[in-house]
DNA sequence: AGCCTTTATGCAACTAGTTGCACAAACGCG
DNA sequence: CGCGTTTGTGCAACTAGTTGCATAAAGGCT
């Protein structure tokens, strides 16, 4: 139950329509958690009728018109209460790990070009952390807030290389293996 | 559409029933992808009847027997061509990444007790993680099985370093925010 | 024998996320 | 002006995963 959480925070941010939001969750927001523009819709007409969140532009004509959301004193607080309790970790699931323990028993025939593959995109998206680190987290600007999201983004950079440097190494492994 | 090819290598490792399945999705297999046993169940179910997998024990009164299966040729074939297919990286999907930035707009209040309980797990599973390399993966051992199964728990291992690491650093930043 | 726990299989209902498509207004251009 | 493209909202159907419960045999115990 973390999507509308997650629309809370990107309406905090900034009050937005779907579609702005469907943007935002392709970039920002979406690095952790992303999200289709038919969640983001059909999550926003449930917060609305919840009373979290409220158009901003009221008695529009249905399709076609822009409509932007803001989050209600309600929503602030459900999202408060939900930032502060405790929740476990999901346990991680990755196909190309599960993919190798496949090869392991049916072969490797194939595989190894995919890793080379996720080895490129994994490099591309650090590359892209990496671009936003600079141009958004300069040594200078240290503001709760942004050591906050600085932190998050720390994550991603990390996570990436981690990537990186395990796929640079199972295609050294496979080099050496049959 | 990961669950079929996670039971049939499960299957080709070693033909067993629905429950020892859910049990060594508990291990093993489950470190990256995990199921229930309703899940592992209805799978059975299908890959049976797609003429993937078959019964050890034909023709037993249903409820209670256990059940054995193994793998069919079509079973393998098919986890052969789904392990050499091109697949994308799933992007990430992290709620405690979610919280922090919230917590950026609502307030840090009561989350940095559960960035420590995060941490305390992420040790308690890289811990578990390293006994098994050091149990199951003496120096000597390397067949190309070995090494693509030590890939993926190596995978594992730095994954969970990377998160301890990573904690602490955010458990420090807290330290030093408001 | 009777009863309790463990082992084992499974159904049904629910929640979350994905895919494919429909439809209307606004915008750009010859 | 009319016509195609882009912008924006949304429904419906599907796939994947989760939760709660039912049921039945086997084994242990007194």
């Amino acid at each position: 139950m973390s999507l509308p959480h997650a629309i809370l925070t990107a309406l905090l941010e900034k009050p937005s329509s779907g579609l702005e939001l469907t943007r935002r969750f392709d970039k920002s927001i979406g690095y952790f958690w992303s999200a289709t523009h038919q969640q983001i819709y059909r999550e926003l007409g449930k917060l609305e009728a919840e009373g979290q969140i409220r158009a901003l532009t009221p008695e529009q004509p249905a399709r076609g018109q822009k409509k932007s959301y803001e989050v209600l004193p309600a929503g602030r607080a459900e999202l408060a209460r939900w930032t502060a309790s405790a929740q476990d970790p999901k346990p991680l699931r990755d196909t190309m790990l599960l993919r190798l323990r496949a090869a392991a028993v049916v072969g490797t025939d194939g595989i190894e070009a995919d890793l080379r593959r996720h080895l490129d995109l994994h490099r591309r998206q650090l590359a892209e952390y990496e671009e936003i680190e600079e141009h958004d987290f300069p040594p200078d600007r240290d503001s709760p807030q942004d050591r906050l999201r600085h932190l998050v983004l720390r994550a991603g950079i990390d996570l990436e290389t981690f990537w990186t440097q395990w796929l640079t190494h199972a295609i050294e492994e496979f080099a050496e293996l049959p």
